[in-house]
DNA sequence: CACAGATGTTCTGTTCTACAGACGTTCTGT
DNA sequence: ACAGAACGTCTGTAGAACAGAACATCTGTG
């Protein structure tokens, strides 16, 4: 149709921006929007050692992670507890509402999520969600890497 | 690995930051970074019929599209001419600074996209960008009827 | 143990972007 | 001719990214 259906970039940024509107109609009131669910959601099932591992995971910027708590500790959906083995760092654990509140997000956000893959055919979602799985997977292993990476600097000089 | 390794949100919001990263580093001192990109591609391929056009393919609001405009022109890449058809709207062109601009583009665009996708073999590539395209079209298509839509009530009420 | 350096979190300030609203210009339908 | 709508621009507000400083705490070395 348009000189961009083929850009990987347009597309990506068209579904991500649908994704992002779609989960925060879901998610309502919750704070943080759509990262506030992924933080519940990492709190509750993936027991992030720091702020700081959230932040990697999740990549958000750690002094933006500190007022998205704040908002998610004074709506009592989560709480920071000093870590036993380092008393510089933050656990950041689910409570009970926290958990409560995932249970009923989890419905929403899949009826949200089918609304944004409505397009395709089941098997093609799922090849979709596999191949994005694998490949984000794969990208949040190396980010860390990339930064000193020489193939950045190929990238900006355009010519390796 | 976690528990969001699954999660297409949280799979969709790590490959989008990578390219927007991988992106802004390959366009380089490009005004607009990789939305620049993109403006610079429709206008040289696509002769949007107005700004308002171009703001609903590309996703960006109307008002920061006037700046990002502004800074394109300031640089010589593109021009924006009042529609001979209706003189409220503006067309914009790009210039044969910006179409020279482009080809180069093109080429480290490429590059950065290789570099994203670089976890998937060459056919899974080849089968996410199809993917991918078919379900942006399809959400860009429907997207303008979305905030109208009954589906959204469903989703934001939880329980349809 | 003492101490220098590193790390985790928070706070401050700047910048960029999204978004809502008002305005002037131009078109459309009656 | 006129009311209403559409397009682009400008203004102001809020959200978020980002760099840097400050504070508490840990680690390694002597």
């Amino acid at each position: 149709m348009t000189a961009l259906d083929d850009d990987f970039g347009w597309t990506l940024g068209v579904i991500f921006r649908a994704y992002v509107k779609a989960t925060n109609v879901a998610v309502g009131d919750l704070p943080g929007g759509h990262r506030g669910y992924q933080i519940l959601t990492a709190a509750t099932r993936d027991q992030p050692e720091s702020q700081s591992a959230l932040c990697q995971q999740l990549g958000i910027d750690r002094t933006v992670m500190t007022y998205l708590l704040d908002d998610l500790e004074r709506a009592s959906l989560v709480t920071r507890r000093p870590a036993p083995a380092d008393r510089r760092t933050r656990l950041v654990v689910a409570t009970e509402t926290g958990r409560a509140r995932l249970a009923d997000l989890d419905r929403r956000l899949a009826m949200a999520e089918a609304h944004v893959l409505a397009g395709l055919a089941p098997d093609e979602q799922a090849a979709l969600k596999s191949l994005l799985s694998k490949l984000a997977v794969h990208a949040n292993a190396a980010d860390p890497v990339d930064n000193a990476c020489q193939a950045l600097q190929d990238i900006a000089a355009g010519t390796p």
